[in-house]
DNA sequence: TCTTCTTTGTTCTTGAAAAGACCTTAGATA
DNA sequence: TATCTAAGGTCTTTTCAAGAACAAAGAAGA
């Protein structure tokens, strides 16, 4: 007879990491509010607000304007209360970054290094240089993100399954860390977590979001009702090694033929700008060049995005997304690149399915992969239960 | 340094409803079963049980087998403390059925009607023919699950966008059940409803599947992480009218030319089983001249699913799901079907995504989509928020 | 066979925490 | 200036769950 509408805000008594959360992504800054919301008395969130307060974690800032009584006090989330520690690591890139817990960079570095490099080196190196990072910060380090291409297993933080990055598979990734903080590290696939980067701050918002990271292969971070999504084994987004007809019997660097990364990837635009005669030593090169004007290089990009467009539109039509956000390294000459993705995309998706669809660049940039790494972190070390668990731990 | 890892059963101290389902999914079987899954106390546990029997919904079963001590009192759920209405809307056959709390069919009923049917004629049918087989029936009636081909809006509980039942769009449906009971109506899409009934019982243990109805339409029903995605404006598994290259220009019922419904949803097999001198009325006709051993039908079959597999085989590689189920009326065929949908996903699809993959039929057959409108209410209405409101209610 | 142990389930006491009443603060409005 | 309204703090009451004590009922061992 009625429809039965799950609109409230918390099915249990709200705790002080639900108030955190609330105030944090901006759904609340007065006590009333956070009243109004949890339907808690103002006795309990009293309590709780002062656990927080005195925990560093909320800060009582200006008094607000009066809405005809006693002005309210702001509450204000402390995003100096800690740091996190974000590692994006590529083929041939790493980048590092110290960042507060609003995902800001405090400290940030980079370092190029051999493909194909192995865990106990580069691992080492990135702790070192985490040390030097340090030196100049006071704020503890909550956790640490990291990412890297390929299939990852979570729960034991390790790599099971990456092409790109051998020697990694099987390798636990946290006692590379137990010296430097001590501090829980999470890890997660590179698109996931570029994925992870456009959802910071906005708490689940944006719903239901495809994100591309289109560099040297190409990958797929899924949104799904502000959760992203992993897969079975963990291997959800693997859009680059899908068969594709106009790919032929084009030999793969996974090993199979005719993957979409032969003709889209950005290893295979590399290639092909090679056999052209404009030989450039990695995507990033071709993107600077499509960007001063260089024909062949946009051309080779709208090509690559024309592809990308007949698969994402399967893609767009079993997922009705909102938004498809393009990053990775092509995504930097997003005008070009999103022009070819644009005219497969309405070509082959359904009309209801691309209707209201909004193409986006990435909101990070070449930032992406620290700020999705912090990200990633930051969604567990602020997550209600775990603050929670650590003002219960601390008294 | 360690993992965190989110194991707790549950956040907040767990509430009674959250008693009954840790009881209805079979995890727990007596008090102390219960005491040791939530951390509950002893006498915590005995107030919410006692507050469940109270209200009919836990039944006190037998004593169980003693573990060296008294022996403990068996706990079960009372499938019997009210009844689901389901209502599957077909093109051309509306099914239905009352349902225990199990999901056990008590009676049904079915109605063939003429293509095209408004929903006041039709809706006053289904009502009048529920009050025949409510008749018999004791229990109350707890909540309403219905499907339609398209795409619904749940929240407002209408079609906001049906190419197959035209004049429904935008008409809110739970009006025609008011004088019937007091119960609320979920609605869901006819394919997202086939996904519920796999997962009716197991409470989301599967984790990740694709479920194909193939019938005169194609859908896919998505579970993630076991919850049913339903993307931005519901349009999630649009899967029917992607465009595909062997379609060619062929025009679809949806307007567009090209979609993979042209040439293996159910209505055009039957359009080229009569151009082949064989005509039949209906998919369910074809079906069974398979299964009688027709070789034209079973090529028409076959050729379906290697079609559907190629579209499918972009969705797993998305998805990385654990398990494909094939429902609709097609699956009932299952074994030719299936034949030609591996046949192109494992041709096109990455090794790792179909690695463990599992092909199966649909668990409830021919009654999968009154039995998926039962799921649908059941999750709703046996939900630990709504139960705990319930009780609240009572008092 | 009888005692003791173990586990289950209930009742009573205790303690923690939240709700509500009451009070103070402080700007808006007449 | 007086009064109203809203925000925030303090105290009391109520609720609810944990823990202790106790009863029940079978298992294990003397």
């Amino acid at each position: 007879m009625t429809q039965l509408v799950e609109n409230r805000e918390t099915a249990a008594p709200a705790t002080a990491g639900e108030l955190l959360e609330l105030v944090r992504t901006g759904r609340a800054i007065t006590r009333s509010q956070l009243r109004a919301l949890t339907g808690l008395s103002r006795t309990a969130v009293t309590a709780r607000v002062s656990s927080l307060t005195s925990a560093g974690l909320l800060l009582l800032g200006e008094e607000l304007a009066s809405t005809g009584g006693r002005p309210p006090g702001a509450l204000v989330f402390n995003k100096d209360a800690g740091v996190v520690l974000a590692v994006a690591i590529g083929r041939s890139r790493t980048q590092l970054a110290v960042l507060d817990l609003d995902g800001q960079e405090l400290t940030a570095d980079s370092r190029d290094h051999e493909v194909g490099v192995g865990p106990d080196e580069l691992m080492a190196e990135i702790v070192d240089r985490f040390r030097v990072l340090l030196e100049s910060i006071e704020p503890p380090v909550l956790g640490i993100g990291l990412s890297l291409p390929g299939t990852l297993d979570p729960a034991r933080g390790l790599s099971i399954g990456s092409p790109v990055m051998s020697g990694w598979d099987g390798v636990p990734l946290a006692p590379y860390f137990a010296d430097l903080a001590p501090a829980p590290l999470f890890v997660g696939n590179d698109a996931d977590v570029l994925a992870r980067s456009e959802l910071l701050g906005g708490a689940g918002e944006l719903g239901d979001v495809l994100v591309v990271k289109a560099s040297t292969g190409l990958g797929l971070g899924i949104i799904a009702g502000g959760r992203v999504l992993s897969g079975h084994l963990g291997a959800a987004g693997e859009i680059g090694h899908t068969i594709v007809d106009a790919a032929g019997d084009l030999p793969c660097r996974c090993g199979a033929v005719g993957c979409l990364e032969t003709i889209a990837g950005g290893w295979s635009l590399v290639a092909r700008m090679a056999e052209s005669g404009h030989p450039v030593g990695h995507v990033r090169e071709l993107v600077a060049l499509a960007l001063q004007g260089d024909s062949v290089a946009r051309g080779l990009l709208r090509d690559s995005g024309r592809e990308l467009g007949q698969v994402l539109a399967v893609a767009i039509n079993l997922f009705n997304p909102a938004a498809v956000v393009i990053g990775g390294d092509m995504g930097a000459a997003f005008d070009f690149y999103v022009a070819g993705v644009r005219e497969s995309v309405y070509r082959r998706a359904a009309p209801l399915a691309t209707r209201d669809l909004k193409f986006l660049p990435s909101t990070h940039g070449a930032r992406a992969g620290v700020v999705g790494c912090a990200a990633l972190a930051l969604d567990h070390v602020l997550s209600p239960v775990a603050v929670d668990s650590r003002l219960a731990g601390q008294g």
